[in-house]
DNA sequence: ATTGCTGGACCTGTATACATTCTGCATCCG
DNA sequence: CGGATGCAGAATGTATACAGGTCCAGCAAT
């Protein structure tokens, strides 16, 4: 049954995170219909795995929030609403301003700060470089590294274990409604906001500004909220948001 | 195997429901030394079912943060740090304040409005029908209805989810803390506070002031903050703090 | 045509056997 | 005497068989 080379089997990675992969690519690949039952015995068909790891993933996958439990038993796909997805990502704001709170409250070290600071030096560079067509992938990138160095310095893994859980969701993470501007001319302008609140958070930190660095914080999500508000209305920007088939859309005037 | 009576087999509870409420009882209690390895087997032997249950119940504790999966496989009870405390409450707070902005900002209805003044009349009544000998269980399950009636105004469900998590954690939930008081004069006083906050916070609901709800309930959190403080500074009253034993101290001057 | 009932397929919950990996200890070599 | 090494025991990961429960389709009766 199990066949090297066919699926990555690497023997170091047990059954139930390959399953646990392969069931979250599944769902947010839209494979499998929202609001549908997930069928165990399908998807052991389908993996190529026996019940005992697709269970596991069923029950983690619950956990992420992508799943949801049926009362009488079972799993089915998750939808959410246009407003749970603003909440989602007003919740991953709060946090993060917690965290940008904490850091500055408590102080960080020397070497966190350079860390930072040489992430956002990296950034100034890309959108430097090539300021007609930025490489999107290297910003997100280093974009998702800032806000991971920042929930660092926060120094809470309580907080950290929150944070994962709310980024679980993939349409909520720091990086995931980036690429949506990049159909759009005002895509340099947006980005340089958000870089400079990235400066200015990091600024606020240093100089133990807690007020300041969380309220930025705040307000650095609601560009996510920005880039969702458009990506909703201009419908063929929503293949740019993933998971965005989980996304019950509502009828827009 | 299955002796009903003996711990109320009910037929439509799951061997694993039952599994994990046995096991958060055992974790709570201290039975299982903080640290240690949480063997499948030996539970299996303890709580009378079979491996397949107590894994499902154990996945499922981590994912409720009482246990920690050891890299190499299987499950160790967790630890937490008194500075981790603390930041559970912060967090419990910043939600709080959250949901209690968003209920401000979009407006919450008559019957809901209704019920929390209800609440709120009914903790008044417990405080002042024996001001001396306050009825402390009723004090804290109306507590509890308070701060859920809170959360569901905000009619958020990301939200509710995530407050959800922060209060599996049993010191980290708005009532835990409160009996602590219970052994010091300043009981009445520190009381009255908590439910003058909780009369403000519902005012600036019912007037939409936003920031003004959001900032009463971080302050709110921050009584739990002080009988933490009181419980760690008096060991005597740390047997009133629900999952003591998963706290380790640190040696206090 | 609608409603109630019954049979059966399917699905999950549970138990357990097997395979593989990890761990701890004793022993042996440098 | 310290550290590496190999072995035995145990623990976890995985597969699968079995037992109920749930839900739907089809049929019959009204």
């Amino acid at each position: 049954m199990i066949k090297a080379g066919e699926n990555g089997n690497d023997r170091s990675v047990t059954q139930t995170v390959r399953a646990q992969l392969a069931l979250r690519d599944l769902v947010l690949r839209g494979e499998l219909n929202p609001g549908e039952r997930v069928s165990e015995l399908q998807m052991v068909e389908r993996l190529g795995v026996s019940r005992t790891p697709v269970r596991m993933a069923l029950v983690r996958l619950e956990e992420e929030g992508l799943l949801e439990a049926i009362p009488s038993g079972g799993f089915s796909v998750k939808t959410f609403s246009e407003k749970e997805v603003f909440e989602a990502i007003e919740i991953r704001g709060t946090l993060e301003g917690l965290a940008a709170r904490l850091a500055a409250e408590r102080g960080v070290s020397r070497t966190d700060l350079r860390n930072a600071a040489d992430c956002l030096d990296a950034i100034d560079d890309v959108m430097r470089r090539n300021p007609a067509d930025i490489d999107l992938l290297r910003y997100v990138e280093l974009n998702a590294r800032f806000h991971d160095i920042l929930i660092g310095m926060a120094d809470s893994q309580a907080l950290a274990r929150q944070l994962e859980r709310v980024n679980a969701l993939p349409f909520a993470s720091p990086s995931a409604l980036v690429p949506v501007q990049s159909r759009s001319p005002e895509m340099n302008y947006i980005l340089s906001v958000a870089q400079d609140q990235h400066h200015c958070v990091l600024s606020a930190i240093e100089r133990r500004e807690g007020a300041r660095a969380e309220a930025i914080m705040r307000e650095h999500a609601r560009i996510a909220h920005r880039n969702l508000e458009r990506a909703l209305t201009n419908q063929r920007d929503m293949d740019l948001v993933p998971g965005s088939v989980l996304i019950k859309r509502r009828i827009r005037a």
